[in-house]
DNA sequence: AATATTTTTTAGATTAATCTAAAAATAGTA
DNA sequence: TACTATTTTTAGATTAATCTAAAAAATATT
């Protein structure tokens, strides 16, 4: 069958993330969810995706569904160009992180190899994308890191910046507003019982206050 | 009506090219070669358009179809789009002339006013893609350059390559080949009754023959 | 002008991707 | 475990974009 199209591929990728966080199959809610359709459609999806030879994804009725290794190998090379286009946008066109998911959800599926490794090239190769979400590289590997949530951090310890749990535009403006940008340094000085607030040093000199949503939602290496 | 698709896109472009260069509407199976579709198909196409809010082409039955101001300002959009890609390529991934046709084809349908905003900033605003065709601005306003074919080039008349009629791959590459690339300086020597071909000297040091044909399909302008 | 050829349109079908409504299966709870 | 609620699937429709075959209109040729 054919080359696999726009809709087939943005249910592929939706069903990897999907896996990849809870490490179940896919449910069909939770696919239409991401999908913005019904169940229905997604059921209807899948079976045309299992009927794919080679087939992308294993399902039995009422049991949800996983991608097959060649679903994989599609989906990662999705979010490999997904993520390089928006590196693009971030790095050469000057957009900001909170701009560019929309437009990279349509570049993605330019259908060009050639195009990708030079992007990649142009790039420099970038590891992690402007949300420092990792970039697979050509051959699906990712590049691991050791990062926890802005809450699991010891008081008193150093770290940087380097992602984000929640990607949506109005959270990332707001992290722009605090200063809150990749490679920011941050140290928690207290916890507040009360309300669950931090009280953080940023950057070695600037106090403030973040609320524990915002800290479940940032990324962290320690130093 | 929705946000316009692809094929009408397409459709728009393909009509508009017509249109501009015999100055008559365009004809149900013109459209269709350029298309890769059957006449049937345009005729529908047709028809959707017309009934766009606002219209973007008049028809009438058995008699061809020319855009409306709205169908040629989206043609034109749609014309800058790919040429702005096809510059992208060539100038930042190094693409070659012959190469970017096909993914500027596919690029141009991205939807993003601030994306081509800024890859026209980013690429210096250029005029001109890397075939010599003009790159309208954000107005829909075109660049005209006095251009020649260099069948009409005066005798021993010196002028630059600017553009190319043909702009098919293997044109392009044999081009590359005989090392005609834009900006190379051009003069007619010799013009041959026998078999119209033409002996020219290329950047004012080499000697070439050039069949009637490549002639036919290059743009210079005389400096 | 009559006829033949070509072009365009109409009629009817197909496929992908979606929907709603209803049926069936699974999971949760008293 | 039996009933209820939720989830998933099936059945049937719709729309965009294409197709083939046939009819109709325009054009060209005796
Ligand atoms: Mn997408
Ligand atoms: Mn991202
Ligand atoms: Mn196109
Ligand atoms: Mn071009």
């Amino acid at each position: 069958m054919n080359p696999i199209s726009k809709a087939e591929e943005n249910h592929l990728k939706a069903i990897f993330t999907l896996c990849e966080e809870s490490d179940k199959p896919a449910s069909t809610n939770a696919i239409a969810k991401i999908m913005k359709t019904k169940a229905a459609s997604v059921t209807a999806m899948i079976i045309r995706l299992s009927g794919k030879e080679p087939s992308l994804v294993n399902h039995q009725k009422h049991k949800g569904v996983r991608l097959t290794k060649a679903g994989k190998k599609l989906a990662t090379n999705l979010i490999r160009k997904h993520r390089l286009w928006e590196t693009f946008l971030v790095e050469k066109l000057n957009f900001s992180w909170d701009e560019v998911h929309d437009i990279a959800e349509e570049l993605e599926h330019i259908k060009a190899e050639k195009l990708i490794d030079r992007l990649d090239e142009f790039l420099g190769r970038p590891k992690f994308d402007p949300h420092g979400d990792p970039i697979p590289d050509a051959e699906g590997n990712f590049t691991y890191r050791k990062q926890i949530l802005l809450t699991e951090l010891v008081k008193n310890q150093a770290a940087v910046v380097v992602g984000v749990l929640d990607d949506s535009p109005s959270f990332l403006q707001y992290l722009n507003k605090l200063n809150l940008v990749l490679g920011a340094k941050v140290q928690v000085l207290e916890r507040v019982d009360y309300d669950g607030s931090n009280r953080i040093l940023l950057n070695d000199q600037q106090e403030q206050i973040l609320t524990n949503k915002v800290c479940q939602n940032l990324y962290v290496k320690t130093l």
